[in-house]
DNA sequence: GTCTATAAGATGATAGAC
DNA sequence: GTCTATCATCTTATAGAC
């Protein structure tokens, strides 16, 4: 099925909103134009400023939020294949080890890229990245709390998880390799049962 | 002591070399202009393209690696402050959290936002950050080996701790907030310290 | 809602005087 | 080595017909 055809049965703002998404996690924001978003979601310049008449700003805010829905699901997914909260991280690095070279290294974390580039310029787009990241945080923490873990516990335990993935896979897309990813995995296991057993 | 004060002593090539890769690690390398670089550094658009005939892809590479090197004396400054390999990893992720809120949060991984834009455009830069990223997990691959782990033992870890490292960075960026960078020093101690015992 | 044309300015890069 | 002027192209965004 070619990307026209998937595609085919999308509205235009949906089109748009997907197709940004995937260009923000390979190009950044200042490396993604307006002109190939609109091309490549096959919309014209006219739709893209009629549903985001903010401009390209109001745009990655909308793509960032769709990233964090879909990287939740994959979480959500991961976490929800293994009773055991270590077994359950480690299935998600699988997950996105999988899913990262399927896509040629190319689809990786939606936001860290955009993210970096706006620090100075862009207070809404940082606030969508840092809500995405609150809401990742959270589906593991839960995940965490439901297998006995402290609320503290949880909590730390989660942020550090998010970020080792986040980490693991920038390194991941920049060596061509599932390795960072999987070792992530491994490690992750032995700090939560060191959390789990322990509490 | 002003910017301008601070880059009188130096040559022209490394106060472009310098404030490119500080430019990079806010703004990325499309978000980043060569008319911004001549002006921050001092100098020409003229003297850029003489000392970096390659336009702005040589001149990226070129603060990548001065990035790098960089990045690697703060490990080696924060490793060398402790004799436990543990209480060494903390100590770097204190030292990192110092520094980019001493930065106003701008200054963080010299490489995460460079390589993310450039993953289908240019190869040159992705060696440039593999490579870096290779040189910072030696660095703690060797103080974990020194500590008595397996030659495979410390590769593994070394190579999940600098992503981590990174991971935690870019959310301390965009939380304005030292807390995942200290959260991730307690966690990759306890990690160390169970290879470290166990082995 | 969709489309094209265009405005207004920025971009990477070059030429050539000094 | 440094500087300025300039080229060709690309950028975001808008206007207005359909």
């Amino acid at each position: 099925m070619r990307t026209t055809d998937q595609q085919a049965a999308l509205g235009t703002r949906e089109r748009i909103v997907r197709t940004t998404a995937r260009l923000l996690q390979r190009q950044g924001f200042e490396g993604t134009g307006i002109k190939q978003i609109a091309r490549e979601a096959e919309a014209t310049l006219g739709s893209v400023y009629h549903f985001f008449p903010g401009g390209k700003q109001e745009l990655a805010v909308a793509a960032i939020q769709h990233g964090d829905q879909e990287f939740a699901e994959l979480l959500r997914d991961g976490l929800a294949t293994e009773d055991d909260p270590a077994e359950a991280i480690t299935a998600c690095t699988r997950l996105l080890a999988t899913a990262l070279r399927e896509s040629g290294w190319t689809e990786g974390c939606p936001v860290t890229a955009t993210a970096l580039e706006t620090l100075d310029t862009s207070p809404e787009i940082q606030r969508a990245c840092g809500a995405a990241i609150g809401h990742w945080c959270d589906l593991v923490a839960e995940k965490l709390r439901a297998a006995g873990l402290s609320e503290d516990d949880a909590r730390d335990l989660a942020l550090t998880i998010v970020n080792t993935l986040e980490g693991a896979e920038t390194t991941a897309q920049v060596l061509h390799s599932e390795t960072p990813l999987l070792t992530a995995g491994r490690h992750l296991a032995l700090l939560v049962r060191a959390h789990h057993q322990g509490s």
